[in-house]
DNA sequence: AATGAATGAGATTTCATTCAT
DNA sequence: TATGAATGAAATCTCATTCAT
């Protein structure tokens, strides 16, 4: 028998995020999806459960793809802050190299669908960001609210900024992610 | 489109925004919606030209409302961070009294759709606001930075913590709004 | 608007029994059906809920059919044997009269669809026919058994009788019916 | 397609059996069938042609089985109606025990499928009770009909009576089917 | 012999829209 | 204006079967 071919699964996801992006979760069928991927609509099939679950596991990976690149190179050691802005500027530049993964999960989540993703899987990818706030606050260096409001402030901007629809502007000149970040530190520092 | 039966015409609405909002646009068909409302699919034709007028039409009249909410009591001889609170204040409210309208906007606002909409429409329902910013930048109150990345730090964060999906701990306590906005403050200002 | 139109009705019936019939239940697919009738697979929709709703549906007509031929001209003053061979005759003409409908119930019948029917449907259709034996019983003219089981015995045959691919022999001449119903007589008289 | 693992062919077997009588032939998939009996969708191509020879041949192989059994203790020597009781009796026990089997020939042989079943194959299981038949219309003991007919009243009703979701009441009792026989015999008897 | 992967063809059903009233 | 009927096109998904191992 043959085994589950590796190129194919990465296809019809790229195929998925290419086609929701540009023509939106209502217009994006299995059929273009397929088509796009180069394999018969049935393939996909074997791949996934029904097109609920293409589109939330294409979901899941991708908040994971995120979540290694926002946390890499991880030193508990650093400063808060230092620790705060490295996250920030991964963040940014993740963003920044993976623009289609990062439109499709910011389409996603505001979709219903985001409802049948389980939170804990979303809390294992990010943690060390919480951690990393709350440290903030028991040191007396963050704003003594709740994580959720924390991060908000913290990490809501730098998924708008590296956005080019909404600001063009943005990231262009060196020195524009630090100066944005200090703004993201002014809110949350005490 | 105009003047028929202003009931029907907020049915249709009405309906529209709760089937998008709870099972997506993918699944928010023409019938559906008209079922929903009370009226014949047919009936739906004579108010909206087709599904995307419908849709992009909704979407308008929801943005136009919470313009008009967010800028409410505007009142030009304030002092800038107090003009800014109040646009702060009322867009918290606006959102937390019509969690439906704001979801269905922020969905929409993610999909190609959107595109359709001329974002001269968008300028003129906020323009207060992106006044108020420039002012503050030149009165060296407010960083001086493109408007689009103030506003970024400015309401991104608001949207996020009037929605109890995300914040639910957030805006229960007297104090919470105000408290949040200088966060958001604080992130701007000079 | 239009009204339902009872022509189209009456040809999805028509050719549900035929195709089911000529192909079998597991080929006669929705398409088909829509084809031989003249209409478009989305018509049928308009008329039955699903594929399950226009079978049985179609069944519980057919049966509704067969149950008002067999119970015509029910002379209640008649003798009891009379009585039967009445509903007895009735059935054989009514079967072969339409072969077509009696096939697909048949069919039908031995499909786990059958069981979606509910019983009190058929009884009655069939009524007078229990009656009669009843009463037959009442009267000691026929053994003193479960009515379904005498059921078995005085109409089961005829069914087989009157299909040709089994008994192409049978109902040629003329006394065959009379002397048929003696056989089931003689099985359930006292 | 013969034998290579008996076991397999059987669990193919039982589970086409079980599927067609609990989901109809419509819905019996080769891949559901092939997970019922737990092998592969491929394995079953190699105990069949295809589909249709699996349904045949489970068919023909069911018939065998019950010609078997309703032949059974075949004694020559007996009087015609103590042969027949015996044909009765045994039919009625083997229905009894395998009513899977049954139900799904039942369902089969209304089905078109049915007349791809040379009939020499029917003949060859069932010849004794043709035999019989004829040898006592020869007696004068039977009355003088074509065997078809004498058939249908001698052996429909045992199939009826022996299907609990027809006749739930019958055969709890010892002598129900002693005294059903003599019905059938009654029937066709001089 | 046995199997999971793969697929073209086709299944049922729903879609957005128009028609006739 | 308002509508239920009607539909071609397209949706999702499953089918029986074959392939490569």
């Amino acid at each position: 028998m043959r085994h589950k071919d590796e190129h194919k699964q990465k296809a019809i996801i790229d195929a998925t995020v290419k086609l929701v992006n540009e023509t939106g979760f209502a217009a994006a069928s299995v059929a273009k999806i397929a088509r796009e991927a180069g394999v018969s609509p049935a393939t996909l099939y074997v791949y996934y459960k029904n097109k609920e679950d293409l589109l939330v596991s294409t979901y899941v990976e991708i908040k994971r793809k995120f979540g290694v690149a926002v946390t890499r190179e991880y030193d508990p050691t650093l400063p808060i802050r230092d620790k705060l802005a490295r996250f920030w500027r991964n963040a940014f530049v993740a963003i920044q190299e993976e623009q289609a993964l990062f439109q499709f999960s910011e389409q996603f989540a505001r979709t219903p669908y985001a409802d049948l993703v389980p939170p804990e899987v979303m809390e294992e990818y990010f943690g060390p960001i919480f951690d990393t706030l709350r440290e903030g606050i028991r040191q007396k260096i963050i704003k003594d609210l709740p994580i959720e409001i924390l991060s908000v402030f913290m990490f809501q901007p730098v998924m708008q900024l590296a956005n080019p629809k909404i600001c063009a502007a943005f990231g262009k000149e060196p020195g524009d992610v630090d100066l944005a970040f200090t703004l993201a530190w002014d809110a949350i520092k005490l």
